[in-house]
DNA sequence: TTGAAAGCGCTAACAC
DNA sequence: GTGTTAGCGCTTTCAA
């Protein structure tokens, strides 16, 4: 069974050759009316419709691009993709998306190219990856990094500022009259560079208010999912002296805790305010609302699709490693923190 | 500069023809250890990595397949979505997303085939696409629809059976005590088919119950989000004789909802009981936890990818129309009611 | 303004 | 077992 046309059947049926049918499709100029409108009828009756992988190997580019995230049922993730697939539409790009589930191995085969030669560029948001692994990629497939910078990364990356975000949240705590204040969300995990830097903000902040640190009051987690954030609630609320307020490292960690906190009958704030980080729509409508970190993930996605789109380049020709001339670039994407119910003044 | 090697440079480096490479490549027999390893050492040697273009072109399939739907950051289909990427990765399939913000001309893209030739097959949660569209698709895209079926519908598609289970939830609440029952999630679009099967299934138990059905009490509405739900809630509160119960079309409306109630400073389920639709995690953490429907996710996701897996065949040579010969099949998902602290017994 | 023809990298008949 | 070669459908010099 003949699946379609072909420019080939097209140039028959119009009485022209292949170049000019081809000339139509793709726009250009230099074509008579006369001729353009014979081929048009032929490409409608003919219910035309180019073959992408042949044009694709003739551009040397798909179109394609691959967004590399640990979990699509993450809401910060759902609505980070949301951003990156509009942003990218307008661009003309058809995204692909790959979850990790934050495995070492995944991400060492995202980065090392599974998809190679299927995507034009990529945008990965690690967990687990470090700056070897980042060093030794051979993968020539343009990359931009999401999430926490890799320190001196040969890598582009976009991330707020997540030390200082997380220094604020802590500051706002400090402000309310809390000195108990606990962190859910610390990771073992040497490459965790995320769960470091919002560590080091809220030790930071402790420091400048002479707080002294209390490890207990830090429990690691391996994950950072609604059930993690009950579990160590439970944990912190049966220590001897529990803690007046908790920073939660992101929403689902919040929201877990908020469960467990109101489940034991406390009131929050009252007995123990709380505060999340990614501002997902979760959290603005449980009940207390939630304070938390609103990083603006719709200027996240839109120049991390803008810079490796630069980095693709405009695209004619096989694909390159361009715009490593200017050498990586970190940008910086804003963010707000948003005080909501959980952490309200007494 | 040279991006990456072909098959003709890695023959010409082991001394052997390119078939010779190819059979390397796609692991075929016949191959002389001798001459393989010669072989698999240049493969190293110029880190080979296959042009899937080219390879799709020839093999006539990209290994690439759609799932359209409405929006990402909707958990349900962020949850939906992660199982369809997992079944899809198990058989090899890669998975690309469309979002068509449940917009008619979107949706209309995506069934004619603004990705023809670059997918293999298309999974498809519409909103707004009825029987006539579908009839008159002319892409021959192998399709397999998610949600409500389209009555009498040409496609293949795997459902719930939305009438049924609304139905349940509606005598549940009943069987509660409540007679003053709202429904929150009408649509006045007449291509709502989820909307109008959920609501059919209300009406009967309604009416079996020989309950009155009072259109005040079933607002409609566009959309689907959080927002939505706080909104008609509202309107529901102000009437002369609020609900004792509200039976919300999905689990947004229902958070949505839960948020305004505990707000105007109403107990849930004590003052009035909310029951949602879909079971995605934040109602397994509010508080009060939400009752809802919970449908087979993982299920519907693996038949989903089964399915077009079958249509589109063992997959040598071109696409086919294949399957078709067997009729449409409808499969029904399972689901079952969760009852949880929303809608408790005084 | 249009046509002829080469070739992108790969697979698979068909030879040897 | 291995090599030769003909396309897959498209874009694009180069001629006409």
């Amino acid at each position: 069974m003949q699946v379609g046309s072909s420019l080939k059947d097209v140039a028959a049926r119009a009485g022209v050759s292949v170049k000019t049918v081809s000339n139509v499709v793709n726009g250009y100029t230099y074509v008579s009316p006369a001729t353009r409108e014979k081929v048009e009828q032929a490409l409608a009756e003919l219910d035309y419709r180019p073959n992408l992988s042949a044009r694709n190997l003739r551009r040397g580019r798909t179109g394609v691009i691959a967004l590399a995230l640990p979990e699509l049922d993450a809401p910060y993730f759902a609505e980070l993709s949301r951003f990156v697939i509009d942003a990218a539409a307008e661009r003309g790009w058809t995204v692909l998306i790959d979850q990790t589930d934050g495995q070492a191995a995944r991400e060492r085969e995202v980065l090392q190219g599974i998809r190679e030669q299927l995507i034009d560029g990529l945008i990965f948001s690690p967990i687990t990856v470090g700056r070897e692994e980042l060093a030794t990629r051979t993968d020539r497939t343009p990359l931009v990094l999401l999430g926490e910078r890799v320190l001196d990364g040969p890598t582009h990356h976009v991330a707020i500022d997540n030390l200082r975000a997380a220094r604020e949240v802590t500051e706002h705590l400090l402000a309310r009259g809390h000195t108990r204040i606990a962190a859910i969300g610390a990771q073992e995990n040497p490459s965790a560079n995320t769960a470091h830097l919002r560590l080091a903000g809220y030790r930071q902040a402790l420091e400048a208010a002479g707080v002294p640190f209390d490890e207990r009051l830090v429990p690691a987690t391996g994950s950072y999912r609604r059930a993690d954030g009950a579990a160590l609630m439970r944990e912190l609320l049966e220590l001897p002296e529990p803690p007046q307020a908790v920073f939660c490292f992101n929403d689902l960690l919040a929201l877990g805790a908020l469960r467990t906190a109101l489940s034991a009958g406390l009131r929050v704030p009252g007995d123990v305010a709380l505060a999340g980080f990614d501002d997902v729509e979760d959290g603005r409508y449980s009940t207390p609302t939630l304070t938390t970190v609103s990083p603006d993930k719709e200027q996240i996605a839109r120049v991390a699709v803008e810079v490796l789109d630069s980095l693709i380049g405009g695209g004619r020709g096989a694909r390159r490693a361009g715009g490593e001339a200017d050498g990586p670039r970190e940008i910086e994407a804003d963010y707000r923190l948003i005080v909501r119910e959980s952490t309200a003044a007494g």
